[in-house]
DNA sequence: GTTGAGCGTT
């Protein structure tokens, strides 16, 4: 069966990039995604009409314009386009250039597999920018990587780009992160909205893809996370906290189901980010505003200035039981339908660590195993099975951790 | 079936 290749560049006057569409003629986004990361859509130039037209998207299925694909050079769509119709001034940057935000710092790469090398490593990030630092953590008897690392670019531009995405490298995909001994260093006044959500009522067969592709229709999508095995919830952590914040209180249609949005809790054992840290600070005034109705706000902070009076723990904890059991009220009932998206879409990959490399920890055997790429044809999906996890010995357990949000 | 893994010997 012969590939088909569809062309596809970033600006229009840019030498095309050749993209291979499936057996039935569509293009997956993640497809094009994986060449132009971050891209959240197609459009070109209609011959007919001169005008810039959209290609359709369904759930993360580009669909051919009435003539097919032909010679036609698509162009890259990206949410941050979208982003700055929505909100005239981007106060977000605005407040990040204000703190100095802007130096870069380690970012901790997770999920890599056993054989990565720091040469690979270097190899491949290279591709976003100068790379002036990497790092694989090994165990020090073994010398066995501990299949997470870290790396340092000199721009950082190339520092968001990288956090922005999901990395295949040696054949697994791998997050990039700010490692938790960075995360929330804002400044003290900061709001510290959480840029992450809770999707409650997920079903099955909602993968990490739906959901990105799902959410990138708000703005960008940095993280997604569903645990495993199937626990009917996800979380979505966004480049914007206002995006976040915006969808907070939602019910949103995926896939034919409602999900309903809420807030990200701070993760168990958390003690740097978690609500009294918040209270502290800007009283979570978003908390309260159902809907979307914090978009055009400016950022600047709290609902209330406490001014002199301060407030005990007592009391912050009583405020957040309010806090709590006001979103206690607000089960519903599931109605899980499915509805049958015929064809499958790009298959399932978590950021877990499940597929394709096996570890015993006694013996140093690692798979060699070359993990087959489970990315965009939908054939192979390899859930599960192999699981196995150790916690590499006993080296560093029960860290109490809870690491940032 | 509505709250998540894994985080750096130097």
């Amino acid at each position: 069966m012969a590939e088909v290749y569809i062309r596809v560049a970033e600006e229009e006057n840019e030498e095309p990039m050749e993209i291979p569409s499936e057996d039935d003629g569509t293009v997956l986004l993640s497809t094009v995604a994986a060449q132009f990361p971050g891209a959240c859509g197609l459009r070109f130039r209609s011959p007919v009409s001169q005008c810039m037209r959209g290609v359709r998207l369904v759930e993360g299925i580009l669909h051919a314009p009435e003539n097919g694909w032909g010679n036609i050079v698509f162009v890259v769509n990206y949410p941050k386009d979208n982003k700055r119709k929505m909100d005239e001034i981007d106060a977000s940057s605005a407040v990040k250039m204000k703190r100095g935000d802007m130096k870069t710092s380690d970012l901790i790469v997770l999920g890599l597999p056993w054989k990565t090398s720091e040469q690979d490593l270097k190899d491949y990030f290279s591709t976003f920018g100068e790379v002036i630092m990497v790092q694989v953590k090994r165990d020090a008897k073994t010398g066995n990587s501990k299949g997470f690392g870290f790396v340092r670019f000199t721009e950082y531009e190339s520092q968001e780009k990288v956090i922005s995405q999901r990395h295949m490298i040696d054949g697994r995909w791998c997050d990039c992160k700010l490692p938790n001994s960075k995360v929330n260093m804002q400044g003290p006044d900061e709001p510290l909205r959480s840029r992450k959500v809770f999707v409650g009522r997920c079903t099955e067969d909602m993968t990490t893809d739906d959901l990105r592709q799902f959410f990138m229709q708000y703005g960008e999508v940095t993280d997604v996370f569903i645990p495993k095995p199937f626990r009917a919830f996800a979380f979505v952590t966004f480049g914007d906290d206002q995006v976040a914040q915006s969808l907070c209180g939602e019910d949103l249609i995926i896939k034919g189901v409602s999900v309903h949005i809420s807030n990200a809790e701070p993760k168990h054992g958390n003690r740097q980010y978690d609500r009294t840290t918040r209270f502290g600070n800007g009283f979570g005034a978003q908390a309260f505003s159902g809907s979307r109705s914090g978009l055009g706000s400016s950022s600047n902070s709290s609902l209330a200035n406490f001014g002199s009076f301060s407030l005990n723990p007592a009391m912050m904890a009583a405020a957040q039981a309010a806090l709590q059991s006001s979103w206690g009220m607000m089960g519903m009932l599931a109605n899980q339908q499915q509805t049958s998206t015929s064809g499958t879409t790009s298959s399932g990959t978590s950021s877990s660590r499940d597929q394709g490399q096996s570890f015993s920890t006694g013996n140093s055997n690692y798979g060699t195993s070359s993990a087959s790429l489970g990315w965009g044809t939908g054939s192979n999906s390899t859930t599960g099975t192999s699981g196995f996890s150790s916690g590499f010995g006993s080296s560093m357990e029960s860290k109490s951790s809870g690491w940032g949000m």
